[in-house]
DNA sequence: GCGTAGTTTTACCAAATGGTCAGGATGACG
DNA sequence: CGTCATCCTGACCATTTGGTAAAACTACGC
């Protein structure tokens, strides 16, 4: 298992009845780290019971044991992954400088997309399909905290700091940019080869030249 | 059926079989259609066959008289598909002036985004989870056309007519940001509205700002 | 208006899939 | 070591799903 998905992966078991024992907590762990892997690969109707249940090294009733259906892992997954996602954006700090936070944002994000791609996944899969099993979070943690953010963001261009662009939009362009070396990995690897490393350090570098540009007052 | 969509799904359509009769002719445009709604709904496996049917008006075995199996039909239509997707890239002129050529090309992106946000999704799904079905066509059509076009304007960035960036992280920005607005379609509308046309609007007053500031030499 | 090619339906099947259940194995703990 | 709660398994089930076979029906040229 990765270490680094351990974090919120936790929290996502904490969402269901708290683990109580050793074993629970460990076998918890797996199903959620294997979910993460079959959902984000395959979305939610292309993966199987079956496959996490090998990936995580369990039988499948097994499986049933630690979670009572195969929505309620992917809703656990989500709604575990939630916070961790919106974290980013909730450490813009308004009382930062206003180019450095946003670049620091962005920064952020595109670590998000190399170290945790298929978290990102994920949620692409679940938004793609029309986010049938997030939309209410979505209209209220998601959009609650980006209404506040892009208020900051409007406050700081007001105020001569910034360049005036429609901050929402510039929300969206960070996550559509960021993302999307996460999402379309497949891509990206096709066109511009396989070496993950390289290929992010040229979408920073990009990056930074485009919102240095961009948001230069 | 959408009248904009019968253009490149009849070319779909002669990916299989050329239809005779005028039945089939019909029947087919009629599943093609009904199958990119649901394919790019719901992704390949999270898409039944009765669905299709259902939403073609025709029974499952009837529907299996037209086209052999599910994949198919999905193949026929990310095959005929491609060709119409990367015209905008095509239309890339090498002759022109160079950032009106790159911001007609970004336009023309965000304009397929607003028409055929299906298109769109379907594509999406299929890279999101790793191109099973496509990446022959990745590894070719589209590798050789980005490598062409980000000469093209590698040669426009040497001779100085454009700011110098990494010309295929920027072809990359110009799909992330102008495909989000189609592929996260739930997440914009639960942000900013549901209102459409005033979205998308407000994407391209973004994106002209964005990408004039980039670009300019 | 008849024969043939083309089209559609009814009935069906095998495999896959989400999920259940009764009982056996394995801890933890005094 | 005994026992109680936790954990795990094999066998099973109902439904869904992709796909088939064959017969019935329809369009259409002659």
């Amino acid at each position: 298992m990765d270490k680094q998905t351990l974090d919120w992966i936790e929290d996502a078991a904490m969402t269901q009845a708290k683990p109580r024992t050793r074993i629970q907590k460990k076998n918890t762990l797996a199903i959620l780290d294997a979910a993460l892997d079959v959902f984000s690969q395959h979305g939610f109707r292309g993966a199987t019971l079956d496959q996490i249940a090998r990936a995580a090294d369990l039988s499948k009733p097994n499986l049933l044991y630690y979670f009572p259906s195969k929505e309620a892992i992917h809703v656990a997954l989500l709604s575990g992954l939630m916070d961790t996602w919106l974290d980013p954006l909730r450490a813009l700090d308004p009382d930062g400088v206003p180019v450095d936070e946003i670049m620091a944002y962005m920064h952020r994000k595109l670590q998000m997309s190399r170290e945790f791609p298929r978290e990102s996944r994920l949620f692409a899969n679940e938004i793609v399909q029309g986010a049938p099993r997030i939309l209410p979070a979505l209209e209220g943690e998601l959009k609650t905290l980006v209404d506040e953010k892009a208020a900051v963001i409007q406050g700081w261009m007001d105020a001569g700091k910034l360049a005036p662009v429609d901050p929402h939009h510039l929300i969206f362009s960070i996550w559509a940019l960021t993302q999307h070396y996460a999402d379309f990995d497949i891509q990206v690897r096709t066109i511009l080869g396989p070496e993950t490393e390289r290929n992010f350090h040229g979408a920073r570098t990009y990056l930074d030249v485009l919102f240095t540009k961009l948001l230069a007052p």
